[in-house]
Parts: C-alpha cells; sequence; structure tokens
DNA sequence: CGCTGATTTGACGGTATTCAAGGTAGGTGG
DNA sequence: CCACCTACCTTGAATACCGTCAAATCAGCG
C-alpha cells in the first residue's frame, strides 16, 4: 500500500503536468510516466539565465513547462544570431551528442523537466515510442530551421519584418498581438539590426497595414501584409 | 535451397551496395536489407533532373547511391536558397509528413534508392534501429542547418566565402581541391550574388590566402583562411 | 574554329548598417 | 507623488557593403 502511495504520488507530477498535453511527454506510457519522474527533476530559470553554453559538452536535456528560451550561435566579435525559440513542450539540449552548438538561454521565468543526457538516451532506447516522437520533432524543427534559411539568405528587410509579424500574428490567440521579443531580438533572429526592424516596422504602420505600439501591434491588412513577406 | 539462393540474391543487390556503410543502410539487419531490396526500386536522374518539387506531396524516400543532390527553397520572384547538399548515403525526402518544404534536384547523375513514403515508414515502424539511424541523421542536419543560420543571418561576404572554402577543403581528400559547386550555386548557397562570390575568391587570392583557378583552388594559409571565416 | 555557358571585372546605385541624439515606458527610491 | 534611472525604442545622417547591369574574357565542346 506505502509502494502503491508513492508511485502514486510520483506519477502524478508527471501526469498532471500542465505542459504533458502539448510535450514529447504525450507519448509516454504511465509505467514511462513514472520513470520519467524518477530521472527528471524541475528546476526554474530566471530571464536571462543560460541552461546550456554554446560549445559547452551537453550533459543535459530539459523539457519546458513553461516560458520561452532562445536558442542562439554567435561570433567571437559578439554578433549573435537567435536559430529559434523553445516553448511549452518543447526539447532542449542534445540528445545522442555530445557538444551543442548553440545556447539556450530564458527569455523570461521559465520551467523545465531536466535530466541528465545519458539517462534520457537510455530512456529513449527502451521506449521507441520516445524515440519516434522525438524524430517526428527533430524533422518538424529541420523543416523550420530550412524555412528560415531561404528567409536570411534571400529576403529583404521589408520581407523579414513582414513575416515574423505573420509568424507572431498565427500563434496569438489574441487580435492584439503582443511582441515576444525586444526590437533587439527580432534583428538577431532575422539577422537584421534592431534598427532596420524599427524602421521596417514603422514603414508597416505607416502604409496602414498594421496598428503599432511598443508592445502590441494589431494586422490591419493581412492579405497585403502577407503579400510583403513574399 | 532455392529460397536459399533466391534471398542470396535479393539481398546481395543492398548487401553489396556501394553506398551501403555510409548509409542509414549500415544499420539494417540481414532481414530488413532483404525487405529493404523488396520495397525499393533503383533509379538514375540526369544532372538537372528533380526527383522532389517544393510544395509538392511528398510521395517518395530516397537514399542516394551516388552523385549529390542540392536541396531548394525559392520565392515567387525566382530567388533561390540551397538549403543544403546530399550526397552518398543521405536520405531525401520527408518522411512522416506530406508536404516537401522543399526542391530536390540533381547537379550531376546521380543513382537513388527510391521508395514509396508509406511502405518506408511502415519498414521504419517495424525496424526500432532504422528509425534510431534515422534520428541521429535528422539531429546532425539540424545542427548543420543552424550552424548556417548563423553563417547566412550574421556572416559578411567575406567571410561566407571563406568558411565555404575550409568546409570545401575539409571534404576533400585532394590538396587541390575542386569546387563541386558553379559560382551561382555558390552564391545560392551563401545567400549572395554569383558576382560577389567571385570578387570574394580573387580578394582571397590576391592575398594570398588560396591559389584559384575556374574549376580548382589549394588552400596556401589556412590558419589565415579559418581566422577570416570567423 | 566558333559556339555556348560560366566567370571575371568595372561602374553605379540601393539597401541596410553604424553612429548619434532624443524620446518613451516602467520601476525604484526619496 | 514625483524625480530619476534604466532599458528600450525611434528617427536622422553618413557610410559601407553588396547587388545589378554591362562588357570582356575564358573554358569546354561539337
Amino acid at each position: 500500500m506505502q509502494l502503491a502511495a508513492a508511485q502514486s504520488t510520483l506519477s502524478s507530477r508527471c501526469m498532471g503536468c500542465a505542459a504533458r498535453s502539448r510535450s514529447l511527454c504525450s507519448n509516454f506510457s504511465p509505467e514511462a510516466a513514472r520513470e520519467f519522474d524518477r530521472l527528471a527533476r524541475p528546476i526554474t530559470l530566471a530571464r536571462g539565465e543560460t541552461l546550456v553554453w554554446e560549445d559547452d559538452d551537453t550533459l543535459l536535456v530539459g523539457f519546458v513547462v513553461s516560458g520561452v528560451l532562445k536558442l542562439t550561435a554567435s561570433l567571437a566579435d559578439g554578433r549573435e544570431q537567435i536559430l529559434g525559440l523553445a516553448g511549452m513542450g518543447d526539447v532542449v539540449g542534445r540528445p545522442f551528442g555530445t557538444r551543442s552548438s548553440y545556447s539556450v538561454t530564458a527569455l523570461g521565468q521559465t520551467r523545465l523537466c531536466v535530466l541528465g543526457r545519458p539517462a534520457f538516451e537510455q530512456f529513449a532506447a527502451t521506449h521507441p515510442e520516445v524515440e519516434h516522437a522525438l524524430l517526428l520533432r527533430a524533422l518538424d524543427e529541420l523543416d523550420r530551421a530550412r524555412r528560415w534559411m531561404l528567409l536570411l539568405g534571400r529576403k529583404s528587410a521589408g520581407e523579414r519584418v513582414a513575416s515574423l509579424l505573420v509568424e507572431f500574428a498565427e500563434r496569438s490567440p489574441e487580435d492584439n498581438v503582443a511582441f515576444p521579443l525586444t526590437r533587439q531580438q527580432m534583428g538577431d533572429l532575422l539577422g537584421l539590426s534592431l534598427e532596420t526592424v524599427s524602421r521596417e516596422l514603422s514603414k508597416l504602420k505607416a502604409r496602414g497595414l498594421i496598428t503599432l505600439s511598443v508592445k502590441h501591434f494589431r494586422v490591419e491588412d493581412e492579405a497585403c501584409l502577407r503579400q510583403r513577406a513574399a
């Protein structure tokens, strides 16, 4: 009875997790969830804290429960490129690899479940459904990264900013969309300077395609905005 | 005995494949190899032929036996970005997805083994070691794509060209490295115009970091070239 | 040899960056 | 409550970088 009670308590942590439905964890069987509970521990990062450093050994794998993190690569002189964002349900870290090619940093307060990379790898190896789900996510991320390569390599500043606004608008439940990033961060994501981002936003506002405040925008002419996104 | 002979004949196609050692296929058990033989058929593409079109339904998965293909995304007005190259042992197509976000085109004569996407997915589902190998490849490609995002978003033309030469030199067995791409294709890969690529190559030549002919180059000062690649 | 496609080089112009100044908003402490 | 501070944002001016257009050269091939 005590064992059963303990298991119940243990499993409730993962089974009851807010992120579970959107996460890789949704593919866990109840027994896998209990095992995961035993291996993982919850942590909280404050804004600006870094979970993984570029070129470091990858000791951890993390599952995002709440908050948003940025994946960034940078050059010796400080130029930085945001490679992607990770939110609730996403996996960060580099399973099956020894070295991270990017940093993972919290954009705001962030909660994750983390476990050691070897522990996760062994867990995955014994749960093919987890590896399958991980594969689907990796292929999805790969498509996303490649679409972004087209933007970075071939789109003009105006097209890049319009593309980003379309993405933000699509993800937002609100009609009045909150910017999840600062102008600097948008520049780092789009491969532009923060001044250029600001100028292009002002242009879109001047042409009536959006209404704009510092922290929010609203799409006024979606068809035209999408067209400008190319 | 006839059965054994038939199996031997069947398995010899895959087992004896030149690409097998470098390929996902190296993870096939003998029985998996025989099943794969039954499902896949060999095809040959001429230079410029396209196996998969951007935005098409993804009906095929292909295993490259010889030759090189480019993965490209493009905009309505014809601007094109090369997202990556696929060579011997690489997998092209989009398993577990219904739509390709890029085209796959042969850069020269190319041989592949192709099979229907549903057939491959079922094959993978029944062979966890294949899915695992596919996962490792996908994670590797994802790292590669993300490193390229840093180049496209933040490096100058000179840095981009130097980076590309370093990659070519690393992959080449020869000391005298053959360009595997035209100037136009290098531009499409680097997010530059072909003229800018040519000018940056001439600059590197003028500064004595490389010797250069139209179809070959040789690195004369590797340390300095790597430094310029940032 | 002459054709074709690729490459090189020059001149010019446009786009995005850099540098700089001023403005705004939110938070803190007097 | 207000002044101040900090971080972020906007806008302007000058500059640098890269793209476009154009012409000349080169390499391979029938």
